[in-house]
DNA sequence: CGCCTATTTGATCTGATTCAAACAATGTGG
DNA sequence: CCACATTGTTTGAATCAGATCAAATAGGCG
């Protein structure tokens, strides 16, 4: 059952060490961590809000989105999340989730139970903190969207989530000359960032129409990195780049 | 110049009790920390984007907002404090700050060094864990604050933080009856939720209407929890608490 | 090919902003 | 204790960014 494979496990170390390296015996104990690996199809869900897990998912490739549902059925995208990321890493200190994970395009999940993570952070301090700050880079991502949504304009808000997923899937290897595949709808982006999928629509033509990207379908490249940053007010301090960023 | 008094220390440990009970020995190991307090004034800055802190600060009492300022003057607000929290703990981690923290009323303040919180959570584990648990709650307001201010009406919004304030307040014993006291200016909801003073002021006016809130200056009475509950869409879950919630 | 899902366009509407000014409360110094 | 300054609240009118509703077009894909 527990089907796991030394190369699933390398993008959560290079993760770990974007701030300082891990010795090869704290890799190899990385490295033999039971995990159960599942591909998932497009749109189903990881994990629902009001579950109780015992295990935490790492996203081996593919992409996921966090959300909450309001009574209506309106939603909202709180964080679109690659490979390499532990989305419900906090199920391992929050009982209850008060949210949902989700796949957008289909995915490779590898599930780790909670009683192996939680001897990985007794035994080995170092990890601990590196998982720690993890949830701390989410929390600042969280903190500027909500800037982006409380105060920015559709335009700037489009152009500063485009520039952060460039950036993120610069680092995890998923990009090359400021072009990424991103399996979004207009929908979705118009979810995450409290617009609706009209006017998410509107924008993008706009931004097309000032030549800062080239954007159809799933491909995407900026066409003018420096003015689509200036578009988005987009700094990339929250990200808290290590090593990985200095590049 | 390290003048701590051991009561100084109860809020936190109460908030750190929430989960789980400490042992005597835990307990006094916090009470022993090392902490240097100062008393601000209000509208004070605590720490600011850009700082990279030595020490952590604990709030004893008073009220603290935590922001970012964009370029023009616009700000958004992503949290408020209350005693007993540590609203900067994600230095520890984080070395730069993303965003800044200030005091909004006269506030005391507690400081102890990242030397001391490093040496508490590699010594007592189930204190790191109370601590990493705290930072993921804080990211859990995060989200539900994004959720309103992406996809709730201004009404919805300003319900929801009452409705949280006097939650928190509740358990922290700073409330009485639904009744709290919050130094809270109308501009500073505004740039919380990400609306206007102007219209802030409008839909006040509509929760007083409504008999949903007696509001005046610093001094406010929920005098229809339930209605309020409603109107916000309120659901506490999200504020993970523990024991102390289940009364 | 035909179905389903996404994107695009147009027209209309509205929640919230902006600008401007009056008013109330609070604090300060003489 | 009052005059004054400062900050916060309230009101009104005009405007706008973005939502909503409705329908047409365009892609993907089995």
């Amino acid at each position: 059952m527990s089907s796991e494979t030394s190369s699933d496990l390398l993008p959560l170390i290079r993760r770990l060490e974007d701030v300082a390296p891990l010795t090869a015996d704290e890799k190899q104990v990385l490295l033999n961590l039971p995990m159960y690996v599942r591909e998932v199809g497009a749109g189903q869900d990881i994990i629902r809000e009001g579950d109780r897990p015992s295990q935490c998912c790492l996203l081996l490739n593919g992409f996921a989105q966090r959300f909450k549902l309001l009574g209506d059925g309106r939603r909202q995208i709180m964080s679109f999340h690659i490979a390499g990321d532990m989305p419900d890493l906090l199920s391992l200190h929050l009982k209850v989730m008060d949210h949902s994970l989700a796949t957008v395009s289909p995915s490779r999940l590898g599930f780790i139970a909670h009683q192996h993570l939680r001897r990985l952070i007794q035994q080995h301090p170092r990890i601990s903190d590196a998982l720690w700050r993890d949830t701390l880079v989410d929390a600042a991502v969280f903190r500027e969207w909500m800037v982006g949504i409380g105060r920015r304009s559709a335009y700037a808000r489009i152009a500063h989530l485009v520039c952060e997923l460039v950036t993120r899937m610069e680092i995890a290897g998923l990009a090359q000359d400021k072009s990424i595949n991103i399996p979004l709808t207009q929908g979705l982006i118009a979810d995450a960032l409290g617009l609706s999928t009209v006017h998410v629509n509107r924008i993008i033509q706009a931004l097309r129409a000032d030549k800062l990207v080239v954007w159809r379908g799933k491909g995407l490249t900026v066409t003018d990195w420096e003015g689509l940053k200036r578009a988005g007010e987009f700094d990339p301090g929250y990200l808290h780049l290590g090593y990985a960023g200095a590049a």
